[in-house]
DNA sequence: GTCTATAGCTTGATAGAC
DNA sequence: GTCTATCAAGCTATAGAC
């Protein structure tokens, strides 16, 4: 009785906050932050509006927790299969292999509720778009180390690439994916149906060869040196051409 | 002075509906539909807020009408280019040149307020990937009939590409293109200032290219039939393998 | 921890004078 | 056409009872 470790109180709270981060991350995924209000919020984790203050300190406090709730297995499991990927790799890793450690783990994120789903990936969309999220920092910590820690594969396999190159190339493949993550149904419509994001592998069987043939497709003749060298006499000017 | 054409009323009207319009697609483009009050516009307009009722009926009437001022002149631009390059074309037009007409022009705009500027550009990515964009019907309305026209060009290039390949790679295209319209700073912040996005010219001779061969690599062995054909023997493998 | 009650603003929209 | 004045409703956040 003296040290009854969680404490019913307590676990009631952590169950309270649960209902909270669930209804939070479902709302503000659909509607944004300015777009949802606490009451909603808290109507929806049928509790009172005052539950959220006491446990979130804010309407922007409750925000950050949706996100923080999620980053660290997020950026684990990317981490993960980039370093699988580079471990596998003799001297240089595989392109398609970094490419999908880059982005797979965010596509199947939207298929398992437990990593956060479709909401959480509309959420990351939604912060990723925004030009206001730098004064939240919400993405820098979420992304940052892990972007460098992929433009350094990406660097290993063109090596003769200059940095600014690689980050245009990483830019837009984030795009590309970013863009996957939303599930706005615009797909579906357009395709009359014909097309479906339900099943991740359908997704990724066509996402990481489109990103994969952008990289090469904008850092691929740094790499002539290195391999095959058949027209190598090929000055080594800019994509812009 | 019975018939002045326009009416001194009118004119001031005009212009201050343009002030409004002006300063609604600046403060939408940063703060988003529910992230900005009309009182906010109307003092940035310096006008009172009953004048936005008055010229639009209604916040949402508002934010209609800043898409609807450039709707046309958009495109345009980009049916135009699409019907030179198809012009151009012996019997297939050119994959880059369909590329460039399909990303040129939305990224041009980005350095012309005339045409809408960075501010435009941000709200057509805020609406894009706004999971409620389909009740407002501002995506469709503008993109739609132009999706068609070039993925049927797309299709022309492909000509054994399954429709369904080809709405996928035309997805991801467009995600590419709509997140280097976004202007979030995140570029240059990673790039420490090594890239920067405002010459249109730097970010079209990379993006192009990256899309290009994003198509080519969804889509590049359904073309085999027609081109030079070695490797013929190949089975027609979806790129899901 | 959870609720009730409420303070103190801000919001979108309109009526009516000029 | 443009303003002043105002409405009803909604908002975030907090104080205090239990």
């Amino acid at each position: 009785m003296e040290k009854q470790a969680p404490g019913r109180r307590q676990l009631a709270a952590e169950a309270s906050k649960e209902r909270i981060l669930n209804a939070a991350e479902k709302l503000f995924s659909e509607q944004g932050l300015d777009g949802v209000s606490v009451r909603e919020i808290a109507g929806a984790a049928k509790l009172d509006v005052a539950m959220i203050n006491y446990h979130f300190g804010s309407k922007l406090g409750l925000y950050r927790a949706v996100f923080h709730r999620r980053i660290d297995q997020l950026t684990e499991q990317r981490l993960g299969e980039l370093d699988e990927a580079l471990a596998r790799a003799g001297e240089q890793p595989r392109l398609r292999d970094v490419v999908h450690a880059l982005i797979a783990p965010n596509i199947l994120l939207r298929s398992n509720r437990a990593l956060g789903g479709v909401p959480f990936a509309r959420l990351i969309v939604r912060e990723m778009t925004d030009p206001n999220e730098r004064e939240r920092g919400i993405i820098s910590e979420m992304f940052d180390p892990t972007a460098y820690r992929f433009m350094e594969a990406i660097a290993q396999i063109f090596p003769g690439a200059p940095r600014a190159e690689i980050h245009w190339a990483y830019h837009f493949a984030i795009g590309t994916l970013v863009h996957a993550m939303a599930s706005t149904g615009r797909l579906e419509y357009l395709s009359r149906g014909a097309c479906a994001m339900s099943d991740p592998d359908v997704i990724l069987a066509r996402l990481v060869p489109f990103v994969e043939s952008g990289f090469e497709g904008c850092l691929g003749h740094f790499r002539r040196r290195t391999a095959s060298s058949e027209n190598a006499g090929s000055t080594a000017k800019l994509p812009a051409g």
